[in-house]
DNA sequence: GGTTTTATCATGCGAGTGCATGATAACCGA
DNA sequence: TCGGTTATCATGCACTCGCATGATAAAACC
């Protein structure tokens, strides 16, 4: 599937914005945002210059899209792989190690999520939409915690909320370290088991 | 400072290099990374732009130049600040807060890293200079856990390399989410001490 | 079947890009 | 005082950028 070639109307809106997007992903991992341009991501996406912006009024726009996209692409990985667990630590480990660069699948968004970190600093409209997700991982880890807490998993005297804060810090600040290879796979999970090890209830 | 026009020759190299990448650093931070141009850098320096290609290049170089400048600027503020303290502790803790957006200036330093931290994903150059840093904090690190588990500061048990690394981690994720304002300073701090305080000896 | 709507494309425009070149002064060593 | 080096600038070139416009064809509607 690469190109169309008028053939109009019965085209899925949300399938053509999603393709598009997809398109500014690649982009930005293969060349780096200040390459993400009209001209580049309609070659990459197989469409004319004048279809992506029928889809989308601006490149800002272009762009605001591709983030809302990673970010609920990121969502549901972490809702799927949360709900194949059985216990609160289990949920905990496992959602911390989906957000890492840990196979090929999860650098590829790490390093576009850290591309658009960079940039929200200076686009308000992306940093508004990069902070939506924070919250919530930040109250799923403190819940799940909490759940620990009560099912004898973690120590007592916790303070849940801190540590859920202090492990997504250690999950994004691992993120670069490791995508430049300071770190193996083995060596971040080994971390994060350590970490986590600590916070037993003896 | 602002204009020179026509008066060569008593220069200082290194001291307009300095300026460049000076320039370069406002650029970034006031209007991003994908705004960087040898025009926009050359007005901001107060230069022409053959000005500055008389010192710089290219554009990658300039760059490259402006994130050398950087690192030197963020390890000159640690060793001082490290040099201040008199416990190991004190130096750990002292030199996570200077890394740490806490204030204007170092706010300031965290955002340019951050983009560069970006910028960097996609430039190899870049990158490589990115590394260097990275091996001297986290053996710093390592070494005041020691010297403070031996001083009976810290708890004999900890593995001295691996806190360090998530100590590092902690800090480097915890960046952005304070730049954004979903942190205070006070509150990045209390994180911090909470985080230390559970490596102490009893 | 003719008209309107929807989707796609090619093209043009002004602005900005990195980099190269030639001119022009100011200083230095003779 | 004079040629040569050093530093600065203005300008030009080929290219890319975001965005606007007009043409065109297929589908939908009546």
């Amino acid at each position: 599937m690469r190109k169309w070639r008028g053939m109009p109307k019965i085209v899925d809106h949300d399938a053509r914005r999603r393709h598009i997007a997809e398109a500014v992903h690649r982009v930005i991992h293969d060349k780096g945002m200040e390459r993400v341009s009209l001209r580049e991501v309609a070659a990459e996406a197989g469409m004319s210059m004048g279809t992506v912006q029928y889809y989308v009024t601006t490149k800002d726009q272009m762009l605001l899209l591709a983030l809302e996209r990673i970010a609920v692409w990121i969502g549901d990985r972490v809702a799927a792989v949360a709900a194949r667990q059985s216990t609160p630590l289990d949920v905990l480990r496992a959602t911390v190690l989906e957000l890492l660069p840990l196979d090929e699948e999860r650098s590829y968004l790490n390093r576009i999520g850290l591309a658009f970190q960079a940039s929200s600093v200076v686009d308000d409209d992306q940093a508004a939409a990069m902070r939506l997700g924070v919250p919530a991982l930040l109250s799923l880890f403190a819940e799940q915690i909490r759940a620990a807490q009560t099912a004898g998993q973690l120590a007592a005297h916790l303070d849940a909320e801190k540590e859920a804060s202090i492990l997504y810090a250690f999950a994004q600040g691992i993120v670069n370290t490791t995508l430049v290879g300071h770190y193996t796979p083995e060596g971040v999970a080994a971390l994060l088991d350590y970490h986590l090890a600590r916070l037993h209830a003896e």
